[in-house]
DNA sequence: GACCTCCGTGAGAGCGCTCTCAAGGGGTTC
DNA sequence: GAACCCCTTGAGAGCGCTCTCACGGAGGTC
């Protein structure tokens, strides 16, 4: 921690020749100081590079100063995934104008997650942005019954939590790009879902029903082969499809990843894009405008949500109401796949 | 931080009927306590779930529980590098056994730098391991005259620093991947080397060249061209390469990414590989194996040296010594490439 | 000139925890 | 039976900071 000569106030205080009292104020910034008292403390405390003890501080104040970022998720996945970066980006602008500081936290193990638990019950955090969250999980209640203001990205599995969250909108997003797949003219248009354990694949699924039954297109689970968010599984979940329908023209993909291993799939059939197989991706990834031939895709405003996750926070820690979920518009990239 | 309610030392020596003392040298393990009390104080904890306030006991210990692990570098190179997850998840798995909380930190900007410069100061953590620092950089300095245990992954710019640090063996990985291609009978090789602002860049560069000269091999500063560790930079440094040696039959690149571009460029020229041009790259990213065709690299150590990066600090914190830098073996991983 | 107001300041009480010090109590030894 | 010892326990002093409270003095008002 700090070395054992650290300056404290009481040191600044002396050396300016003012009372603790008046040095904290003029450092912490409450109450009124005369200005030559303010000069000599700032004079003093730099002339002895005090910086304050932050513990001595959270005891009194109950404010850690940092906010967790929170990734429930293998570390390989962490990083493989350009949706991190995004959010983490977007929440760190916005923290770093509040002073304060993101500490990012990726849980893998249980063991990890009972330690983070204590962590922030701990008080080293003054709130928490859930990220990447799967199916039913306690932890976002644990954290909440512990009184830590906590937001999440993505809408949670179950409804009836009271953690507000920032999602894209799934459900239209998948729609759009379902909708552009029926409008150039597809007529036998499948799905490669993600994982049907995490809200965002039920509902990505959930917008390519609803669209296909607005067309008045019959949905039936052959239509669907799920992925789980990968390449592979992407190429796997197609090779299944197109064994199922060798007439199919049209594949919406839950992500760009998956997307991208349909392309694989596509092109070891002989099948060309988009003249034969149209495909339509999800998330906008670095990925999508990279893939041969450069991917169609659903862009959801990223960057942007990671910023709203951290004002909703910065809202709830300090005991602001949080008016519900941000749901993020979505928009259509539209490349070469379609 | 904690609910205003969160239950104290004091309430759960209350509800066991001992003293504040005693309750906390049992949850804080020290001192000898009777069975009977040791029971009561551990039934009421868990009754009230009771967790310590951090704050409060930094303020005495000095002590946080938290490591940082920083990496200055841009948010998506962060991401985009395979380097980092391996670091990251060694070093967790070691602090996680001594129940200390790691902590990621990614500056990209100056003003991140200056706050986590404060952050430490103020006692947040009690030690760094510092990642992909460039150049000449005054923070791993900053941080030590600020009494803060630190230690860097990569060998420092400034030799001169009292860092202590963990590396791969790059000047003698490299000697093996340029010596792997003359074996295998290539006469004119050349390389694509790193940023040389970094210390990788340059012991990389510095292996190729002193085992061309070890096989009685001219080298000139025409045999080099510099990548900056992307795909893209590869690509570039590869096709000036191939300006300037038409003939070339070998290729060092100093890290996959930048390997795998010189394979676009020699795909592109229509050269063979590996019969026409032979190409080493360096760490064995997750990318090497999947790159066309598989690609021959220089493994190094990542998840170990995380690992050994973490005890190094633990030591530190510790007030033991450490026994200067620690160099790891590398080992060439032979794939199709050659 | 007396009274009031208000501003700047210092004293001091905690925040929740760790850890030293001293004291009490039970057993053991001679 | 007295002296001793060791083990367990409680009291209490801080760690460095924030923030309330009260006070003294300067300025304003009638």
């Amino acid at each position: 921690m700090t070395s054992p000569s650290a300056p404290t106030l009481e040191s600044v205080a002396a050396r300016a020749g003012v009372s603790r009292a008046t040095a904290g104020r003029v450092l912490a910034g409450y109450g009124r100081v005369s200005d030559s008292a303010r000069e000599a403390v700032l004079r003093a405390a730099s002339e002895l590079s005090y910086v304050p003890n932050q513990a001595a501080r959270s005891l009194v104040t109950r404010r850690s100063g940092s906010m967790a970022l929170v990734v429930v998720e293998p570390v390989e996945r962490f990083f493989a995934d350009s949706y991190f970066p995004l959010v983490l980006s977007g929440a760190q602008a916005v923290l770093a104008e509040r002073e304060v500081q993101l500490v990012l936290v990726v849980l893998s193990t249980a063991r990890e997650r009972e330690r983070f638990e204590r962590y922030a019950r701990s008080g080293h955090v003054d709130g928490a942005i859930l990220v990447s969250v799967h199916g039913p999980d306690p932890l976002p209640q644990h954290l909440v019954d512990a009184g830590i203001p906590v937001v999440m990205s993505g809408r949670p599995f179950e409804d009836s939590s009271s953690v507000p969250y920032v999602s894209a909108d799934n459900v239209g997003g998948a729609r759009t790009a379902t909708r552009h797949l029926l409008e150039r003219g597809c007529r036998r248009v499948v799905t490669v879902t993600g994982p049907m354990d995490m809200r965002v694949g039920q509902d990505r699924l959930e917008g390519f029903r609803t669209e296909l039954r607005a067309h008045h297109r019959r949905y039936g689970a052959q239509l669907a082969a799920s992925g789980d968010f990968t390449v592979a599984g992407g190429r796997a979940a197609t090779q299944e499809l197109l064994a199922r329908h060798p007439d199919l023209d049209g594949i919406f993909a839950a992500n760009d990843l998956m997307a991208a291993g349909a392309l694989q799939a596509l092109a070891a059939a002989g099948l060309a894009v988009p003249e034969r197989v149209r495909v339509v991706g999800f998330d906008d990834a670095p990925l999508a405008a990279a893939a041969t031939p450069p991917l169609t895709t659903v862009r959801q405003p990223v960057v942007e949500m990671g910023r709203e996750l951290a004002r909703m926070l910065l809202r709830l820690v300090d005991g602001e109401g949080v008016e519900g979920p941000v749901v993020a518009g979505t928009t259509l990239v539209e490349r070469a796949t379609t």
